[in-house]
RNA sequence: GGCGGAGUAGCUCAGUUGGUUAGAGCAGCGGAAUCAUAAUCCGCGUGUCGGGGGUUCAAGUCCCUCCUCCGCUACCA
């Protein structure tokens, strides 16, 4: 038995996150982590909700509440949604835990004993009627190169040109409009990637295996320019992990906070500690998960992100463990996914464009959600989401492939035999000619799990479905029956059995179907099949079941048409 | 602009280090069957592998060039 460990890239804190974040990251690291479990091993996977900055901050004062309020109740939010979606979190954590403030600060003492960290004083824009400092994206004015007026600080959306804040004609904040901002004199800490870029660079080199999507990302930032830049981690908010080295004070960064790239990886762990404390467990429960010297050298970490978080983990949290001097576990796999559009066009948090979490459990269960977005996981490019595809796909694979060879077998069986696996005959060659394909089936379906290859493994488990309905429709049970009811005996036990292993080996991709099945069959064998002959003939002659409930229902025309409209526009 | 990804059947996509007539699912057409959610199963592919050029006995695969789409570009997280 394996020990796992799997994180999902942390969703911030503000709104409700579209289908195309989950499938990013969350989605396919709970279906990997699901599919672990199955084969027995032991899983620690993390998640976390994002929750400093100044988004967050802005969106509070928006809804009246306090900060803390606020992002207490997102956070409760993204956790039910998750649960709707049945990821299955060990735990799903706050970045604005004590947990984290304790670690967050304990790095960048490390950091700091390493000569790690440097203070550089810099000007930054300070907004009087805000009573804040504006960061460049916040502040608006007429651009110098075309004479837009809505650019902003940092770059100019009508003619993408680079700017600096204090480039713009006109500045005046974003959030109230105001002009009476001035150019202050601030002190920040920085850490200094640079120092580490040879150490990185060999760290990435050596990860041989990984998607180039990962790598190729990783070596740009290494590469360009001048190479790996130091960055600011710090800032001049109130909602975020106070500037101490380690428990320390830090003269001379009173009021300041650390920011929150550099605090959120670092709850990954306290993710696991905040875990251990509320299991009543001690340090060294989140410990062997986490500190090589403490039992996590025998540990694998994967990590699952958008290739929009790729420098993050590749670089800016590896140069904090590595800088630390301490033994942490580095992550050895980084599964990273492109982008999925919406409708010809792309998921738009902000202009409300596509399906938000909330709203797909509206309309239909998790399974139909997962099953979709799994097998069409932007893994080799961008992938796009259509209503069509949508529709004509889980109509097919899971109502007419998996729901309906299930309905057949169970409701033959209830009328012939009764609701009980019937006894007699014995196996004949369709038999061993199906178990000999099933077993090679599900050998490159692991194949894939293990690959995190999760198109593939979706082709491969429908194509495991097929089989079953192949070798019903040539055994016809319904014909057989009539001369030789032995030989339709040995046909619908083997095919309940098979209900029962599609279940099993389904479960990752559709856990709630997946347990509905296992309760039809009245049974708590769930091991993962190693032997497929063997785990054919779980459930004996005489073991009673029950015909459920239809397991997929099918997406009518009137409702794609329905949700194609309803959905097009702006989010209500 | 720079870097990266993508461009293969009507649609969504596979195609390992270059090697027989380029594949799968869906859709479409034809058939079988009647247990089942009008479901299932079988058969059917004349594709300029984005365009052009090149290397090679052999190119979807390698090289050059051009076109299109997407992402990133370090203070959005």
């Amino acid at each position: 038995m394996a020990r796992v460990l799997i994180t999902s890239a942390i969703p911030y804190i503000n709104g409700i996150k579209h289908l195309g974040n989950l499938v990013g990251s969350q989605l396919p690291a709970d279906l990997y982590a699901r599919y672990m479990r199955g084969r027995g091993h032991e899983v620690m996977f993390l998640c976390a909700t994002d929750e400093h900055g100044t988004p967050a901050e802005l969106a509070a004062a928006k809804t009246g509440e306090p900060v803390d309020v606020y992002c207490a109740r997102m956070h409760g939010v993204q956790k039910e949604l998750s649960d709707g979606f049945a990821l299955s979190f060990d735990k799903f954590g706050r970045s604005s835990s004590p947990q984290n403030h304790v670690l967050t600060q304990h790095f960048a003492g490390r950091l700091a004993d390493a000569g790690l960290i440097g203070e550089v004083s810099e000007k930054q824009v300070y907004s009087h009627a805000d009573g804040r400092f504006l960061p460049d994206r916040y502040i608006e004015g007429t651009c110098p190169n075309c004479g837009y007026e809505k650019a902003r600080g940092d770059q100019c959306e009508n003619c993408t040109k680079q700017l600096d804040p204090t480039d713009l004609i006109d500045p005046r904040s974003a959030i109230s409009g105001s002009t009476d901002l001035e150019v202050r004199e601030t002190k920040h800490l920085y850490l200094k990637q640079s120092q580490m870029r040879g150490k990185l660079e060999a760290w990435i080199d050596s990860k041989t295996d990984w998607p180039i999507l990962t790598t190729s990302i990783a070596k740009k930032w290494l590469n360009d320019g001048d190479g790996l830049q130091d960055r600011g981690i710090t800032r001049d908010l109130h909602w975020g992990v106070p500037v101490k080295k380690g428990d320390a004070d830090w003269p001379g960064m009173e009021g300041k906070v650390f920011y929150v790239w550099f605090d959120a990886p670092i709850e990954y762990i306290a993710a696991a500690r905040e875990w251990a404390d509320e299991q009543g467990l001690d340090d060294s429960a989140w410990e062997r998960w986490w500190r090589t010297d403490r039992g996590a050298d025998d540990v694998r970490y994967v990590q699952f992100m958008g290739k929009d978080n790729v420098p993050f983990h590749t670089l800016s949290f590896p140069a904090t463990i590595m800088g630390s001097g301490e033994d942490w576990k580095l992550v050895d796999y980084i599964k990273s996914f492109n982008y999925l559009n919406y409708q010809g066009g792309q998921f738009s948090t902000s202009q409300g464009r596509g399906v938000f979490m909330d709203q797909a459990l509206e309309i239909l269960p998790a399974d139909y959600w997962r099953w979709w977005l799994l097998s069409h996981a932007p893994e080799s490019g961008d992938a796009e989401f259509t209503w069509e595809n949508f529709q004509m796909s889980v109509n097919k694979d899971l109502a007419d492939v998996l729901g309906n060879f299930v309905s057949r077998v169970t409701k033959f069986c209830r009328s012939k035999f009764g609701e009980e696996v019937p006894a007699g005959g014995e196996l004949g060659p369709m038999e061993t000619a199906l178990i000999d394909d099933l077993t090679a089936r599900i050998a490159r379906y692991q194949d894939h799990m293990e690959a995190i290859e999760v198109r593939k493994a979706a082709a491969e488990l429908r194509a495991i479905w097929v089989a079953g309905n192949e070798y019903l429709q040539s055994a016809a049970p319904w014909a057989a029956f009539k001369e030789d009811p032995a030989r339709a005996a040995v046909t619908v036990r083997l095919s309940l059995n098979l209900v029962r292993l599609y279940a099993i080996l389904s479960a990752p991709f559709i856990p709630e179907a997946s347990a509905t099945m296992l309760a039809a069959m009245k049974t708590e064998a769930t091991d993962w099949p190693d032997d497929i002959a063997g785990a054919l003939q779980t459930l004996p002659a005489g073991h009673a079941f029950e015909v459920p409930e239809m397991l997929f229902r099918k997406i009518t025309d009137e409702e794609r048409e329905d949700w194609q409209a309803r959905f097009a526009g702006v989010r209500s």
